[in-house]
DNA sequence: CTGAAAGCGCTTACAG
DNA sequence: CTGAAAGCGCTTACAG
């Protein structure tokens, strides 16, 4: 591998005359730089990235960081960072948060392999590593967090919310507006945020119609499909069922959708169903999932404009938060003939 | 942020001291070891990586690289490989390596940002960009391409294959054997050497029975949900349909399904469809997509084992091709009680 | 057991 | 317009 200095010999010049030619840097004679231009041409040379940014104390890139990669979610929040961060000419690079400090994400944030990052569904990592990291001024845009915690803002956290408990409220009150009464809970982790609001938006549009919240169709899961099938497996063995179920995402409602199809309930004619995100496999089950969408492709885009705005030192919004829409599709019942058999 | 030298000055000794303490070199006494790896709890010292990997010249660090990190494609493949680099210790980041030179993975590769690249899908990536990589001694494994290109071997590039010859054969076969004899061709990438093998699978199979291939039938896609759909409204335009399709991807057989379902037309009851991946959306279609598997956890796995293979310079396998099965459900009508329109 | 020094491959303020 | 030199933050062969 050539480097700097087999250029310079070859060219005859200095070292730093290279660099200069290379970074295009106006000192360099139109000749000197032609001629330094082709031979780093013939021997292939490409300036080292590592010894730039150790130089330079800077990556140009980001870094998107989920829990779980494999992760079906958020497909359109990726292509909208990915988007605007070509746009930028900056690289994306993407990694596990899984285990706090002992993740690639950390890692990587810590090692500043990264110029800023945007943390998916950061809800299991405690707020101490996220300040750790925010400590070495790499910024960080998280989801999925308290805009009250910490008390005092931090220049080097950016909070991209959306709007949990209006999505939830929205949802519940349509499956009311039906003709639902008892109403289950279908939880996601108990320390999300986005699962707290959600729970909220789901008690608030039930007491606002005086309609009861029933502890026994509080199921508790952690937003996987594989947990929430499990769940419901349980639930559908007590023989007590509610008419409808508001899963705090989608994945668990689809996740329960299968273990009633399984045990041949019908949905929506015996058990209504709606979710939370409107990913992209809402509308591909059957019957299609009623959820509550939210513009995924401009929260990629925003969550680097803030990236952006604190690497600059920008004044900026700290906190930004999404609004949702309904989206109704089958699994609510609101087109079937025979309204819901509650009715 | 502190760094060694902080160390060194607030410890009494001298850099070299501080950096065999932390990285645990057995020159240092006890107590030395002690006092400064204390200190540098006190000072949330941190060696620099990208110091590090410029010393160190590498980054342990692999890259997987795909045209779409959107795409919900090989799950299963990035949790294998996930797995498998955890326990080497490994870090693993995902790039895009859409656009060839362009790609972050590129400038990863080139720069020795990572010390291997495991590249998903690269049938629109010439081989020259492939080459030019693994001139630089980073090795790189490689799936969809041509185990026979180029024509002497390169000790830094392996190739990771799937049958897909036999898997297309067997699919095929199977609805042969079904009844169907009008059977349709959606076609992947043509460059893709995946498309390349299935298809030829597939005329094989047709040829073995003395069916005819209909070249009306064979329609020309990309591998994507959105093209398929669209080909397949197309076809369904000319009202001249055949009784089976063979769809050289899920997502295809998924973009197809729908297209069809659209127009009020039945699957598996007027038109039975088939796929290849069996990736995990198959399943949760309806109706349940019958397809072709082939253990992807395990080819995470395995990809892992060849680029630490390469990395060590053992000796290995250069090429290795995983077996497939067939996933029976239901789109191909096999459970049709009454048997397909016709027989 | 400890340290001074070279070097990884660059960038850039400074001098000429 | 060009170059010598310092320095980014480490590691490691060598000397003591």
């Amino acid at each position: 591998m050539a480097n700097i200095k087999d250029v310079a010999k070859k060219a005859g010049v200095s070292i730093s005359t290279v660099s200069y030619a290379i970074n295009n840097i106006p000192k360099v004679s139109a000749e000197t730089k032609e001629k330094i231009l082709r031979i780093a041409g013939e021997l292939n040379y490409q300036p080292n990235f590592t010894a730039q940014s150790l130089k330079r104390q800077k990556t140009e890139t980001i870094g998107l960081f989920t829990t779980d990669i494999c992760s079906p979610y958020y497909l359109e929040v990726t292509r909208g960072i990915q988007d605007a961060l070509i746009e930028r000419k900056y690289d994306l690079i993407i990694a596990n948060i899984y285990q706090g400090l002992r993740s690639t994400a950390y890692r990587l944030l810590r090692d500043r392999r990264v110029d800023g990052g945007i943390i998916l569904g950061s809800s299991d990592i405690p707020y101490r590593v996220i300040e750790k990291i925010a400590q070495k001024k790499v910024p960080l845009v998280v989801t999925d967090r308290s805009p009250d915690e910490p008390k005092q803002e931090n220049k080097f956290i950016s909070k991209l919310l959306v709007d949990n408990f209006n999505g939830a409220m929205s949802v519940v009150n349509h499956l009311i507006s039906l003709g639902y009464r008892k109403i289950g809970y279908l939880s996601g982790l108990r320390e999300s945020y986005d699962n707290q609001k959600r729970l909220e938006g789901f008690r608030q549009a039930l007491q606002a119609k005086k309609i009861p919240f029933y502890a026994k169709w509080f199921i508790e899961a952690n937003f996987t499909e594989n947990t929430a099938y499990s769940k419901t497996k349980e639930m559908i063995k007590t023989g007590d069922l509610p008419e409808a179920i508001f899963a705090a995402n989608d994945e668990m409602a689809i996740g329960a959708m299968h273990a009633l199809q399984n045990e041949g309930i019908k949905i929506p004619e015996e058990m209504a169903i709606v979710g939370f995100d409107d990913i992209h496999l809402a509308k591909l089950v059957k019957p299609a999932l009623t959820t509550v969408w939210r513009d995924e492709y401009k929260m990629g885009r925003i969550a680097v404009d803030m990236i952006f705005d604190m690497l600059n030192e920008k004044d900026h919004k700290n906190v930004i938060t999404m609004p949702t829409r309904i989206m109704v599709r089958e699994s609510c019942g609101t087109k079937l003939k025979n309204k819901p058999n509650i009715l």
